[in-house]
RNA sequence: GGCCAGGUAGCUCAGUUGGUAGAGCAGCGGACUGAAAAUCCGCGUGUCGGUGGUUCGAUUCCGCCCCUGGCCA
C-alpha cells in the first residue's frame, strides 16, 4: 500500500470482494481482530433477517465483537436493492469515519459494488404495481412481443437487451411508463460516490478453480448439517413468502424451496443448489475479471495481507 | 455356469437401414444501472467397452473377450 503521501487527506476505504466461498468473510474478520476497522457488507442475501445458515453469514458472537453494517437489516419479504445499498453503504462508511475508524468493505455482490464504485444513475425505484402488468402481459404475449414494444419506445434499450430477457425489458418497460423517458436516456453518464476517498481494493480468489469447487462443496455440506433445510422450512412456514421474493431466489434457498414444493428429493436439491452456487461464483469471477482497479489475492497470502493493511493504516494515523 | 438387456460427451440418454455422432444437465466464456445469490447470450472430438473378421469403408453387421443390471441354475 502507498504511505500517506498519496492519500493522506483522503479518508480511506477497503475493499474485499471475491467469488462465493473464497474465504472473504474469515479474512475481513481476521483484519477486523487487528486493525481499527469496521465491516460493511456488500451482500444482497445477508441484509435478510431470517437467512442466516445459507448466507453464510457471520455468527452473533463474531458480530457482537466486531461491527457489522448492513447485515440483517430488512425482512424477507421485503425487495432490497442496489439502489439502496448505494445510499446505506454512504451513509455507514461517513458514519464510520467520524467514528475515526476505516471502513472495511466486503461482499461479493457485484451490482452493489459496481454501483457503488461508478455510481447509479436517477432512475426511480420499482414500481410494483407497474411490474405486475407486465408480468400479466408477458405471461399472455410472452417477452419477445414486450421487446418488440420496447424497441419502438426505446430503440436504444431495446437494441442492448436480449428479446428474452425479461428482468431487463421488465425495467426498461417499467422506467418508460414510470417516467415518460426511455431508460437508455436517464443511464448517462454517472458520478462516483467513492471519489473523494482513497479506495484500496482486492478481490480474493484461489488461481485454481477446481479449489475453488471443492471449497464450495465442503462449504454446502457444512451448511445442510447445520440446519440449512430447517431454515428454509421455517421461512416457507411463515406463510407470506413465495418463491418469487427476492430473499427465496437466493442460491440455496430456491432449490430446498422447490424440494420442500415436492419437485424432487433431497440429494437433488443438494446437486442443484451446488451447481448453482458454482456458477454464480463463475459470474462473480466474469465482473472481477472486467475490473481493472482491483488487485487479485490469493488466499493463501491472506497473513501478509493482513500485516501490510496493519502497517499501512499506522502510517495513515488511524 | 446359462439366458436376456445394456456398455455412445463429466452425468442421463438419443442416433447412425454401414460413409467416424447430438440433446438435456453439468462445465467453460461473455453481458450486466433500484429483483443481481437475479436475468440473459454464446460454446458440443467423444479411442461410440476391447479385440479379431466381413467390407472400398464398421460406432453401426458377425465372432470372441471384458464390465454392469436382471432372470434361471
Amino acid at each position: 500500500m502507498p504511505g500517506k503521501a498519496s492519500g493522506a487527506h483522503r479518508l480511506p476505504i477497503l475493499l474485499l470482494t471475491g467469488p462465493t466461498g473464497a474465504g472473504k468473510t474469515d479474512l475481513a474478520i481476521q483484519l477486523a481482530e487487528a486493525a481499527p476497522v469496521e465491516i460493511v457488507s456488500v451482500d444482497s442475501a445477508m441484509v435478510y433477517r431470517g437467512l442466516d445458515v445459507g448466507t453464510a453469514k457471520p455468527a452473533l458472537q463474531v458480530r457482537a465483537r466486531i461491527p457489522h453494517h448492513l447485515i440483517d437489516i430488512c425482512d424477507a419479504a421485503e425487495s432490497y436493492s442496489a439502489g439502496r445499498f448505494v445510499s446505506d453503504a454512504l451513509e455507514t462508511i461517513g458514519a464510520i469515519h467520524a467514528r475515526g475508524r476505516v471502513p472495511l468493505l466486503v461482499g461479493g455482490t457485484m451490482l452493489y459494488l459496481r454501483s457503488l464504485l461508478d455510481g447509479l444513475a436517477d432512475l426511480p425505484e420499482a414500481h410494483p404495481e407497474l411490474r405486475r402488468d407486465l408480468d400479466t402481459r408477458a405471461a399472455r404475449a410472452g417477452w419477445p412481443a414486450l421487446h418488440a414494444e420496447l424497441a419502438r419506445l426505446d430503440p436504444a434499450a431495446a437494441a442492448r437487451i436480449a428479446p428474452n430477457d425479461a428482468q431487463r425489458i421488465q425495467r426498461a418497460l417499467e422506467v418508460w411508463h414510470a417516467t415518460g423517458q426511455p431508460i437508455s436516456e436517464l443511464q448517462r453518464a454517472t458520478v462516483s460516490p467513492l471519489a473523494p476517498f482513497d479506495v484500496r481494493y482486492w478481490m480474493l480468489n484461489p488461481p485454481d478453480r477446481a479449489v475453488l469447487h471443492e471449497r464450495l462443496a465442503r462449504r454446502l455440506d457444512t451448511m445442510m448439517a447445520g440446519g440449512f433445510l430447517d431454515e428454509v422450512r421455517r421461512l416457507r412456514d411463515r406463510g407470506d413468502l413465495t418463491a418469487a421474493h427476492s430473499s427465496m431466489r437466493a442460491v440455496g434457498y430456491r432449490q430446498l424451496w422447490g424440494h420442500l414444493e415436492g419437485h424432487y428429493d433431497l440429494p437433488e436439491a443438494g446437486r442443484r443448489a451446488l451447481a448453482a452456487t458454482r456458477q454464480l461464483a463463475k459470474r462473480q469471477l466474469t465482473w472481477m475479471r472486467g475490473e481493472t482497479r482491483g488487485v487479485w489475492l490469493d488466499p493463501a497470502s491472506g497473513l501478509s495481507w493482513n500485516r501490510d493493511i496493519c502497517n499501512a493504516l499506522t502510517a495513515l494515523g488511524f
